[in-house]
RNA sequence: GCUCAGAUGGUGGAACUGGUAGACACGCAGGACUUAAAAUCCUGUUCCCGUAAACGGAGUGCGGGUUCGAUUCCCGCUCUGAGUACCA
């Protein structure tokens, strides 16, 4: 029978799922390796064409592992905690779980449709209790543990505690709140429970504390960092605002450091490392305290110094001024009555500025007067000190030093400002910009005049230590991380409150299940919406009423896959000793600064306190490429008053006439070719369409346009399945182009591959379609393009680059045929080579060549011979003067007694040999492309 | 502005450490089969000139350089995409 693709498939994935084909044994001699997807958050869209794509990669490379003889462990879930289901909720009344059930069917629908090799029987979803028991209980180890700086890890607070209560907070190198209290161990004995336990806190890894968030009004929750874009939501679009509120955090500041040299032991795309580098924001530099000039202020200041951080402590003596940002909290306090009208005026303008505005105009000099001045700690100079909203309060200490010789925003603000500008570099040249070169010797720098960048450094800032003014210091500009969300579908927060004060609830208790609501809206009173369960109360105390952001449990789910049905850990010491880390992981970079950073910090902090092994949870890593939509366009004529009429204009034509080109649906265009009588029935106004067509057909025209349904150019993978094949659709989407290029989908090319699949299914059969093979030993030829295929998967796989292989195949198969070679010898190591690309298809061939059902998925890859590639391609590797290496495949090679003719016809030739003769010359083409000296 | 990635036929893309540029596929043109169409198969297809053909010239965004030889390495520029943005 011809290719029967349909019932191939179904057959196939069915007897996978029945057989178990792909469950994955802890408990395998064989060396192990762990593939894994980016688990999908399951929204009502489903599918579309561009989510398979990572998750073909991966498991064309899991498949090709298993025949490598690993014991491969490829599983899949669901992130299905978030925002959509709840917002769907709220619109219609239907929990959040019936949502997400029913999106997670359809995806696990449109999964199975394309053959995956996943261990289903390892399913996760961060939204069921049994999962999120241990996401609360990772929760309940984070805020028992505080970070020692000395150690450089994280410990338990019960260290701690005996710490304080044996030796005061004496000795202690911790990451903590910057007010935590000086006290001797009798001190902390005499402290009432509540206040031990409120010191505790400022210590704890998860901890409480009042923070500026971003707060968005009308998701009535606050965001992180990463989910903020230009002020705006990245969900929804909607603005964010600055608000000060009590909120769960996340002291992931502690692990900045091993965050960043972390990334270099990693095999990950360097763009992603860079910008987790960038995120992470490490300078190096010292702060500096500038003391307050006390005759500046007649009144008694609570405040003595200003702080400031600066990464070129160098340029110290060329300060001329300082700047705080108009947030900084002693701004009121500073400021003289004098100038507080102008302050005041200033800050209200600043405010009325949005976030955007302010961002977007950066050229605009402004500030005002504080009229307080500092003195330079090194030889006293008064300094005045301003505001400008160029300084940000969130970073550093919120006040910088300026230093406009040596700073383009410090120049500006001094020339618009007259203030003075002091060289400080010798071949400083200021006349028309800041100059920040560190080369050249130090000027009007008093006793680092004459010495260089290095020196200069070192030396002020040793001098800044003797004196107590300033010290080196790194400064990171990553925060920590907020942890509370006002929303119903979230892990809720295994804490409950007495007196103010957070506690626990006991192991016992978890999972602290989500309460039943009546309504998933905040409460009359502003409170979240868990606020309004009724019998939801600890016995001590009321719950938390907060819960868990989307990236709580994203942050550890490739732990629970090694073991995902344990109801005593949240995986067994064993399997996680037998699976240890991720081998390769495959996602999208837009993950980049959220989900892949907080998932490192709980690896290293489970390290820490001995529940995992691997300092990095992820090996390599490789981003996937987005796939973007290709829109069509029919041109809809204008007539002479400019009104559109029903005749359409093909796209080679539109020169000629007036035309409005018109989004059409993509699935009634194949080939950038528009089927009129399907235009005719896609909306009724199109039904008596008439079209002006070229060359008989009616061409569409092109854009590349983001994957939406509002442009009609959503493909879903289902209807390619189904017109093609999933062995199609896989091998398609991998010869799109390299898989980490974002590229557009189009459908124009995958008529090769199916032709191609039919192709290699003709192999095995005669005229009729009647399966046959030949029992005949294999010659030459056939195995020579049997060996290439071997080596050149192999090379291709193992560096991600499977767009050539799909090439490679359809090569070795058009050989195959033009040699008429139907050897079961060559065909039955082919079949096996092909396998993890498209399965089914293999499975089915393999079955009938009478290997036994099913038995393709673990089949040996075959083992690749070189002597069947050496007939008459081989390399030669030579070095000439010592400096010029060639090395190439020939084809051609002259004989020693015609070289002479040949050297002396060819310019090239001779200057290259110097008069020598040459052993042997390889040509091409007449070309020379070789040479032995 | 900064950082990174990229630019190759009508299209998607290949060429892995410098060695026959355009593999493979789509599209297009021509042909075979067919009453016809679809499907299938075969041939051609970077551009220009000449031409039936061999053959000749140019050619990997632009301008230079290194090299016997550059899509590949170096310098300068243009454009496109992504990230980031007053980070002191």
């Amino acid at each position: 029978m011809d290719y029967q693709f349909k019932d191939i498939e179904q057959k196939w994935q069915q007897f996978w799922a029945e057989k178990q084909t792909f469950k994955a044994d802890n408990n395998s001699t064989k060396p192990k390796y762990y593939v894994l997807d980016m688990f999908p958050y399951p929204s009502g869209a489903g599918l579309h064409v561009g989510h398979p794509l990572g998750y073909i990669a991966s498991d064309i490379f899991a498949r090709y592992k298993r025949l490598k003889g690993f014991n491969v462990l490829h599983p899949m879930g669901y992130d299905s905690f978030g925002l959509p289901a709840e917002q769907y909720a709220i619109q219609t009344g239907q929990h959040p779980s019936l949502t997400t059930e029913e999106n997670i069917a359809t995806y696990r629908r449109q999964l199975d449709q394309i053959g995956f090799s996943f261990d289903w029987s390892r399913e996760v979803r961060t939204s069921s209790p049994g999962y999120y028991k241990w996401t609360q209980w990772i929760f309940m180890q984070l805020f028992n543990s505080w970070y020692n700086k000395a150690e450089e890890k994280a410990e338990s607070i019960a260290k701690l505690v005996e710490h304080f209560e044996t030796k005061g907070s004496a000795g202690i190198n911790a990451v903590s709140d910057e007010d935590t209290a000086t006290f001797t161990a009798g001190e902390w004995k005499a402290y009432s429970h509540n206040q031990q336990q409120e010191e505790l806190l400022k210590y704890r890894i998860t901890y409480l504390r009042e923070s500026t968030v971003n707060w968005c009004a009308a998701l009535g929750t606050v965001l992180a960092n990463d989910e903020v874009k230009d002020g705006f939501s990245e969900r929804g679009g909607y603005p964010v605002e600055q608000k000060k509120m009590m909120q769960w955090s996340m002291r992931i500041t502690a692990y900045a450091e091993r965050l960043l040299q972390g990334l270099d032991t990693i095999d990950w795309p360097e763009p992603l490392k860079e910008m987790q580098r960038n995120w992470i924001g490490k300078s190096v530099g010292a702060s500096v305290k500038f003391p307050i000039k006390k005759e500046a202020h007649n009144s008694q200041l609570t405040t003595h110094n200003i702080e400031v951080f600066t990464t070129r402590v160098d340029t110290i003596f060329g300060v001329t001024f300082l700047v705080i940002a108009p947030e900084h909290e002693l701004v009121n306090e500073l400021t003289t009555p004098e100038q507080k009208a102008d302050i005041e005026a200033y800050i209200t303008q600043t405010k009325k500025k949005s976030e955007l505005d302010r961002m977007a105009d950066t050229k605009t000099v402004s500030g005002a007067f504080t009229g307080i001045y500092v003195l330079n700690p090194l030889n006293n100079e008064p300094i005045p000190v301003w505001i400008a909203d160029y300084v940000l309060a969130g970073y550093g200490t919120g006040a910088v030093m300026a230093v406009p010789s040596g700073d383009q925003r410090d120049y500006l603000f001094a020339k618009h400002y007259n203030l003075p500008i002091v060289p400080i570099i010798d071949i400083q040249n200021i006349e028309t910009e800041a100059d920040p070169t560190k080369e050249g010797t130090y000027i009007n720098s008093d006793f680092a005049n004459g010495l260089t960048y290095k020196e200069a450094t070192a030396a002020i800032i040793a001098k800044l230590e003797a004196i107590g003014a300033g010290k080196a210091k790194v400064n990171f500009r990553m925060r920590d991380a907020i942890f509370g969300r006002q929303r119903y579908w979230g892990e809720p927060v295994p804490v409950y409150f007495k007196d103010g004060l957070p506690y626990l609830i006991d192991e016992s208790e978890l999972p602290l299940l989500l309460p039943e609501i009546d309504k998933y809206l905040p409460t009359e009173t502003g409170e979240p919406p868990l606020g309004r369960a009724t019998d939801w109360k600890h016995p001590e105390g009321e719950y938390e009423l907060s819960t868990m952001p989307g990236w709580a449990g994203s942050s550890w789910y490739w732990y629970r896959y090694m073991d995902a049905h344990n109801d005593s850990e949240f995986a067994s010491e064993k399997a996680i000793e037998y699976w240890k880390d991720v081998d390769l992981y495959i996602g999208g970079s837009e993950h980049a600064t959220g989900h892949l950073l907080y998932s490192r910090f709980w690896n290293k902090f489970l390290k820490d306190i001995g529940k995992v092994n691997e300092e990095e949870p992820f090996k390599k890593l490789i981003n996937q490429g987005m796939i973007q939509g290709r829109s069509n366009f029919v041109y809809r004529l204008i007539d002479a008053e400019g009104r559109g009429t029903n005749t359409f204009v093909s796209h080679g034509l539109i020169k000629e006439y007036k035309t409005s080109p018109l989004h059409v649906d993509v699935n009634i265009v194949k080939n950038d070719t528009l089927d009129t009588e399907k235009f005719k029935n896609w909306r009724p106004e199109f039904a008596d369409a008439e079209f002006i067509l070229e060359n008989g057909k009616y061409v569409c025209g092109h854009e590349v346009e983001k994957m939406s349904k509002r442009y009609y150019n959503v493909v879903n993978p289902d209807d390619i399945a189904s017109q093609y094949g999933a062995d199609t659709l896989r091998m398609y989407e991998m010869f799109l182009g390299p898989l980490e290029q974002s590229k557009p989908w189009n459908t124009n090319g995958i008529e090769g591959v199916f032709k191609f699949l039919r192709k290699f299914w003709r192999l095995f059969h005669d005229d009729q379609w009647n399966f046959r093979v030949s029992e005949d030993a294999p010659t030459k030829a056939e195995l020579k393009a049997l060996h290439k295929i071997i080596r050149k998967v192999e090379e291709d796989v193992e560096r991600f680059s499977f767009n050539t292989s799909v090439s490679s195949f359809m090569i070795a198969v058009n050989e195959l045929t033009e040699l008429k070679c139907n050897k079961r010898a060559i065909l039955q190591e082919l079949t096996i080579v092909l396998a993890s690309y498209a399965p089914h298809i293999c499975e089915e061939l393999w079955a009938l060549l009478g290997n036994g059902e099913g038995t393709l998925s673990y089949a040996p890859y075959p083992t690749f011979k070189p002597e069947y590639l050496v007939e008459d391609d081989f390399a030669y590797p030579i070095s000439i003067n010592g400096k010029t290496k060639m090395n190439l495949s020939i084809s051609l090679s002259l004989d020693i007694k015609d070289i002479e003719a040949f050297v002396l016809a060819n310019a090239d030739v001779q200057r290259y040999l110097e008069g020598k003769t040459p052993k042997k010359v390889i040509v091409v083409k007449g070309r020379i492309v070789n040479m032995v000296v």
